[in-house]
DNA sequence: GTAATAATGATGGGGAAA
DNA sequence: TTTCCCCATCATTATTAC
């Protein structure tokens, strides 16, 4: 039986089409030169709004069953009592018209149960005995969730001690051996990064000519700060961190680096002393929960932003938290210092995502999306359980990423379990251990294991099934799409502050959106989304999410950017004048120049494509500065 | 031409052992 | 305190298949 649920799930994957989404485009979408509009979908005909509302909140995850019966009991136009309902049902009913095997698994699968563990009850109970089928999916819960339970309480139970990632400025002394080592850059390179990094190109000319052609950018950037708080030393003299004056978008970028220093009369290898030190010193937390998670919400109860940081416009900024040494120190300076969030989402799903976020986005009474996720392995493939060997302790996957392991290695490992009966020596579960740690393999047959399907990745990370496929993307696109997507209950999680805040909904400027992970953690949190300006460079991803936009009926409009470079101060003072505004900031830049990931090029944030962090700033500045006072 | 496939270490944190 | 080992990691490139 389980073979045939087997085959089910992997041959569906090309051929049939499970219903997520009901109705066909029908706004319209048109394509400028560099930017396209999706229109609202309040144009099309009313007699399909009943389908569209079912659509909205089936796009947030609940099933059709669920939100058909909500909108019947508390009418089609008061979606607020809709929501309500359905955030109130505990998932008990199971009067559903059944007319198709889609249906009823849709239907389980919106109650939150795994697709594989619907299937198999299924096929246990019949497709028209929804009650036993329910029964079954609710005893393998129960009997799957209490050591899952336990294995999370007991990560973190050891350590609480409210002081976490407080400290910013440990002690260790360091030598200059830390400074950053560029050997490859050449004086062009260093030029074009340290004028993107917002220094005039004097300042950076004058810097190389002093410090040598062979200095580091650690050291051009000493340089450069300590000719500016030279320069300021008279004016700006003794420095107020906090709060400070508002400066305008140049001198921000410049400034950063010296408010982090509060003694402008240290000498340069002083100065380089500290930095080093402050690099050491942001170190991430362990447990990696950053301010709270759903289950241990209260470690962080309250920090300070500075006067410049606090917002509105709120912003959201992520990459990943194992990056080289010192880039979290200089994307938190130039983040108006405020201290980022480091956290796993293996405490919100059954993988592993290590993170880090900076925002200034109230902190408390934060919520998770529902319905929760599957939180281990077994949970979210019921399938595996037959075949996974006790020798196998995993519970959570290992991140994500872009590629999956190739079939000649599931086969090397298929022949070196055939090579024995019962349990393999210690080596060979070794390697086979650190191969299905390395890859994310999945136990699907005796002696066998795979990559994950696009689909299953797609669950794991909280997006609606299918949402990366067809419509022209490759198989191979869907992995590296998703692999460099946000994980959304994690995301969703933090910006659920703001529904209390913006209870009519936000105007999103979205960078670096990738295939929509914030918008899709907006819409599942029931945040209306008025207008987003979505700026991603690869046309599949923004195919993706104008297809998302369109099937799930937002009500505002989408504007697609491709480059973010081409996003300049007239232009965004212009999209703040039509849409009245920016309410959140949100994204996360190229990761790729930092990522372990990267055998080639892990040059940090002076890397070709995670650079691009500093456009993320410079347009966070301007939106600031041209945000109306508060 | 695109898509799929397979092979390709280094970095840095954490913790045990010396 | 230092050294060593274990472990995870939003990827890139070359080659082959279509």
């Amino acid at each position: 039986m389980d073979g045939n649920c087997s085959d089910f799930d992997w041959d569906t994957e090309d051929e049939l089409e499970i219903e997520n989404f009901g109705p066909p485009y029908s706004s319209g979408v048109t394509h400028a030169h560099e930017e396209a509009v999706v229109g609202s979908a309040e144009a099309s005909s009313a007699s399909s709004s009943s389908c569209k509302v079912i659509d909205h909140f089936v796009g947030m995850g609940f099933s059709k069953e669920q939100v058909a019966k909500a909108i019947e009991e508390n009418g089609e136009e008061n979606t607020n009592l809709i929501l309500e309902s359905l955030l109130q049902c505990p998932a008990k009913e199971s009067s559903l018209p059944s007319s198709s095997n889609s249906k009823v698994i849709d239907h389980f699968i919106g109650m939150g149960f795994s697709e594989e563990l619907v299937v198999k009850a299924i096929q246990e109970n019949g497709e028209g005995n929804t009650d036993s089928i329910l029964e079954t999916l609710l005893t393998y819960s129960a009997i799957e969730k209490s050591p899952a339970k336990q294995h999370i309480d007991s990560d973190h139970s050891s350590d609480v001690e409210g002081s976490l990632m407080e400290d910013f400025s440990d002690f260790d002394s360091l030598s200059e051996t830390e400074e950053i080592a560029n050997p490859d850059s050449d004086e062009e390179s260093r030029l074009l990064f340290l004028t993107k990094m917002g220094y005039t190109e004097e300042e950076a000319s004058a810097a190389i000519e002093r410090c040598g052609p062979d200095s580091t950018i650690a050291e051009l950037t000493d340089f450069i700060c300590a000719a500016q708080m030279a320069k300021a030393a008279d004016s700006l003299f003794p420095i107020e961190v906090y709060p400070r004056p508002k400066p305008s978008s140049n001198d921000e970028l410049k400034l950063k680096k010296r408010q982090f220093d509060n003694n402008p009369w240290k000498s340069k290898k002083q100065m380089r002393l500290e930095m080093s030190e402050d690099d050491e010193a942001l170190h991430l937390p362990n447990p990696m929960i950053g301010f709270g998670i759903p289950t241990d919400p209260c470690h962080v109860t309250n920090r300070i932003l500075t006067e410049s940081a606090i917002g509105p416009p709120y912003f959201y900024y992520e990459n990943v938290a194992l990056a080289p040494k010192g880039v979290w120190n200089t994307i938190s300076r130039f983040l108006y210092d405020i201290q980022p969030e480091f956290v796993d989402s293996l405490y919100f799903c059954a993988s592993a995502r290590k993170r880090g976020y900076v925002h200034n986005l109230p902190i408390e009474n934060r919520f998770p999306l529902v319905p929760l996720p599957p939180h281990t392995i077994k949970e979210a493939f019921p399938l595996t359980r037959k075949w996974w060997p006790s020798w196998d302790s995993r519970t959570k996957l290992n991140c994500l990423q872009t590629c999956i392991a190739s079939a000649k290695l599931t086969d090397r490992i298929r022949k070196a379990l055939e090579l024995h009966d019962g349990d393999p020596p210690e080596s060979v579960q070794k390697y086979v251990i650190d191969q299905c740690k390395k890859w994310n393999l999945v136990w699907v047959g005796r002696n066998k294991v795979a990559p994950l399907e696009p689909d299953e990745v797609e669950m794991l990370l909280g997006f609606p099934k299918n949402h990366t496929r067809g419509g022209g993307i490759s198989r191979t696109d869907r992995y590296k799409s998703l692999g460099n997507s946000f994980q959304v209950d994690t995301v969703a999680y933090h910006l659920s502050v703001l529904k209390e805040i913006y209870p009519q909904g936000v105007n999103v400027l979205s960078l670096f959106s990738g295939i929509g992970g914030a918008e899709v953690a907006l819409h599942r949190l029931g945040i209306p989304l008025k207008n987003v300006v979505s700026v991603e460079i690869s046309e599949v991803n923004r195919n993706i999410l104008s297809s998302w936009w369109e099937q799930t009926n937002q009500k505002g409009k989408l504007l697609h950017i491709e480059d973010i470079q081409q996003l300049e101060d007239n232009k965004i003072e212009q999209l703040m004048s039509h849409f009245g505004g920016f309410d959140l900031i949100v994204g996360g830049s190229p990761c790729n120049n930092l990522a372990g990931s990267n055998r080639y090029h892990r040059d940090g944030l002076e890397g070709k494509d995670s650079a691009l962090f500093f456009d993320y700033v410079r347009i966070l500045d301007s939106v600031k500065r041209l945000s109306p006072v508060r």
